[in-house]
RNA sequence: GCUGCUGUAGCUCAGUGGUAGAGCACUUCCUUGGUAAGGAAGAGGUCAUGGGUUCGAGCCCCAUCAGCAGCUCCA
């Protein structure tokens, strides 16, 4: 298997003092060294064994700490500001601040100065107790507005604690190190904006973002492990390896493929269509535009017109450009009398769908405003919902480790405001979601109030580069569309029955998909997918004949193939294949025309061989048609 | 949408109010080469766009567009 993701450094969690006790050195790190939160892909933990174990807590609680540290010294030095929150978080911390002026990076190497400062001064963390009374006036006093509020929203049973170093003092229930000038090592990396409390309508607090490591070389290797990252971005490799781009005269989120990409995405809708066939699924196509009137139908208007691209008048009616594909699908199903003899019915498409997504969200080809579901719609009655369910589970493990990804998948229930259709149907889906997950021996995570607003949906996660996640595959279950469309099939004693429809995609996206697969091989696609299979290069001119009639050769039998035969020296054809991350690359010299072999020189590899030209080709053919993911 | 930052050649970036720069990539010529930079010459930019300030703007101000980080959102 060849280099995927790059791993995020070892990290020593240091357990000398930890209050767990049991567990393995992997649920104790995700436990007391990384605040309980998910832990990172590629992220190796080890029991202490550090060389240096002079860190008696672990990486969280030092964070924590070292938030403190950095709020006194933004204290100290704008004596105005207001204190947000300021917690450890997955690979560092943050502390939110209301100040009247921006923060800039240079304002960062002076908080810095000054943590170091205080530090110094070797300033115990002393814990106290209050009442709400006593910590409400402390913090008003202060002026502390923000802080105030957090009091009010401490459960009554609670003990409300605040912690003090030097002259500082912060509502917090802690844990936290005992001095602050024990060994450690810090950096304050961006500011940012953030709203409080998580509140659109709130006011915008400046965030300052740092990481802490009790060992220094932990701390370069994250650092440089950042560095590092930045090359897989698919954003950066789409440039680089002329993938895709976007444009501003274009507008925001709208993606271009190039003809590279272009290859990759049509062999990814191949494996798709054949495992999609095999499945049972049959193809449908609808239209780009619809009368504005069915997406009224589908409650799309009501609920999403924000979202949703303006009509445009057609002979006076308004038309909408589709954000679903749903309700062409449906209408194909209203076309005629449906029996249950039929069902369930399995429909499939590559829909091309527009939204209109606000303009701070829009990230290369992860999160854009046109792009294609790989979207099917499942028709079927009561009995057979978790089956099909079931079903679509297995669809997505199939396809999705294909590519090699590990999945998260979430159970999003119904949402708290915007949703259609009776609480006993959203129960009833629930409940089948769950137990298709249960057939297909699938584990999920609970996601409250993350559904759909028709019905609840089991989503799937992939995580890029940085570990950010990003869903692709879904399945919904839908309950409340059969019945906006009067949607009917008739049953063995001859009544007429509601289908239930199971929305779902497994992609997703195809762009979103793509960029994260990008992320996930850093460029190098495994060699069903590669836009380039194998770069042909002649050592000398006279050998182009020969380069030529391989190149041939190879095309015919279905390979993608570069025959590098212009004038240029050959260490400058290897420097641009490799560059372009070509799989296999076939040096073709003297000797090799001689025995019709070839000298290949693979991806990642330093060992060379040289093999029989049709040997080589049986064999990458067969790779191919495996689909395997190692060259 | 919000907060902050950014926008100079295909890419990476210099350029603090007075005639637009470098490296790589590209083109041509020379080099006929056995595994990641052979040599020479050349071409390439309304300095994102639109206003403004100024004798003069890539540089200062305003707006718009786009990108980046984060927040919020994502059928």
């Amino acid at each position: 298997m060849e280099f995927v993701l790059t791993p995020h450094p070892p990290i020593h969690i240091l357990l000398r003092s930890s209050p767990v006790a049991a567990g393995t050195a992997e649920s104790r790190a995700g436990q007391v060294g990384l605040g309980g939160l998910a832990i990172p892909r590629g992220v190796l933990l080890m029991a202490s064994q550090s060389p240096r174990g002079d860190g008696p807590y672990p990486l969280s609680t030092l964070r924590h700490s070292v938030s403190h540290l950095m709020a006194s010294a933004v204290q100290s030095l704008f004596p105005e500001v207001k204190f947000g929150f300021g917690p450890s978080i997955e690979h560092g911390f943050y502390y939110d601040f209301q100040l009247s002026d921006p923060l800039e990076a240079k304002d960062l190497k002076r908080i810095e100065k000054e943590m170091r400062k205080i530090a110094k001064r070797s300033p115990e963390l002393v814990c106290a107790e209050y009442t709400r009374d006593q910590a409400k006036d402390r913090l008003a006093r202060r002026g502390q507005d923000f802080k105030v509020e957090a009091v009010d929203e401490i459960p009554a049973d609670e003990r409300i604690t605040f912690y003090t170093h030097g002259d500082w003092e912060d509502l917090c229930e802690g844990p936290h190190i005992d001095r602050l000038d024990r060994s450690y090592h810090f950096k304050l990396q961006t500011v940012a904006g953030a709203y409080w409390r998580g509140d659109e309508g709130r006011p915008m607090l400046q965030r300052i973002y740092g990481t802490a490591f009790w060992i220094k070389e932990e701390l370069e290797a994250h650092l440089a492990w950042l560095e590092k990252v930045k090359e897989q971005d698919h954003r950066r490799l789409g440039t680089d390896l002329d993938l895709f781009s976007l444009h501003a005269e274009a507008g925001a989120g709208f993606v271009f493929w190039h003809p590279r990409l272009g290859t990759v995405r049509r062999e990814m809708e191949k494996f798709w269509w054949e495992e999609h066939e095999k499945g049972g699924y049959e193809p449908v196509y609808t239209p780009h535009v619809s009368r504005e009137d069915l997406f009224a139908i589908s409650g799309h208007l009501d609920n999403y017109a924000d979202m949703m691209y303006a009509p445009m008048a057609i002979e006076e009616i308004p038309y909408r450009v589709k954000p679903m594909n749903c309700p062409g699908h449906i209408l194909i199903y209203k076309n005629r009398g449906r029996s249950y003899r039929e069902l369930p019915l399995r429909w499939a498409e590559l829909g091309t769908v527009y939204r209109h997504e606000r303009s701070g969200v829009v990230h290369g080809m992860m999160r854009v405003r046109g792009f294609t579901q790989d979207d099917a719609h499942v028709f079927c009655t009561p009995d057979q919902l978790a089956d099909e369910i079931a079903g679509v589970i297995e669809l997505v493990k199939t396809i999705v480790s294909a590519f090699g990804f590990q999945f998260t998948a979430y159970l999003a229930s119904r949402p708290e405001e915007k949703f259609i259709g009776s609480e006993e149907s959203w129960e009833s889906a629930m409940k089948a979601l769950s137990k298709g997950a249960e057939c297909a021996g699938l584990a999920l995570e609970p996601d409250p109030g993350g559904g759909a607003f028709y019905g609840p949906k089991i989503d799937f996660k992939l995580k890029d580069a940085l570990g950010r996640e990003w869903q692709v595959s879904t399945i919904q279950c839908d309950f409340n569309l059969p019945e906006r469309f009067d949607l009917n099939y008739t049953d063995r004693d001859g009544q007429q029955k509601r289908p239930i429809m199971v929305h779902r995609a497994i992609y997703g996206s195809l762009e979103r998909f793509c960029g994260v697969l990008i992320e996930h091989f850093a460029g190098r696609f495994p060699l069903w997918l590669a836009p380039t299979q194998v770069a042909l290069i002649p050592i000398r001119e006279e050998h182009g004949d020969y380069a030529r009639e391989l190149a041939g050769l190879f095309r015919r039998s279905g390979m993608r193939v570069d025959c590098m035969d212009q004038s240029a020296h050959m260490n400058k054809k290897i420097k641009q294949a490799k560059k372009d991350k070509v799989p296999y690359l076939l040096i073709c010299g003297e000797r090799e025309v001689a025995e019709r072999t070839v000298t290949v020189a693979t991806r990642g590899e330093s060992e060379q061989r040289t093999v029989p030209a049709d040997d080589f080709l049986a064999a990458a053919l067969a790779r191919v048609a495996e689909r395997a993911l190692s060259l």
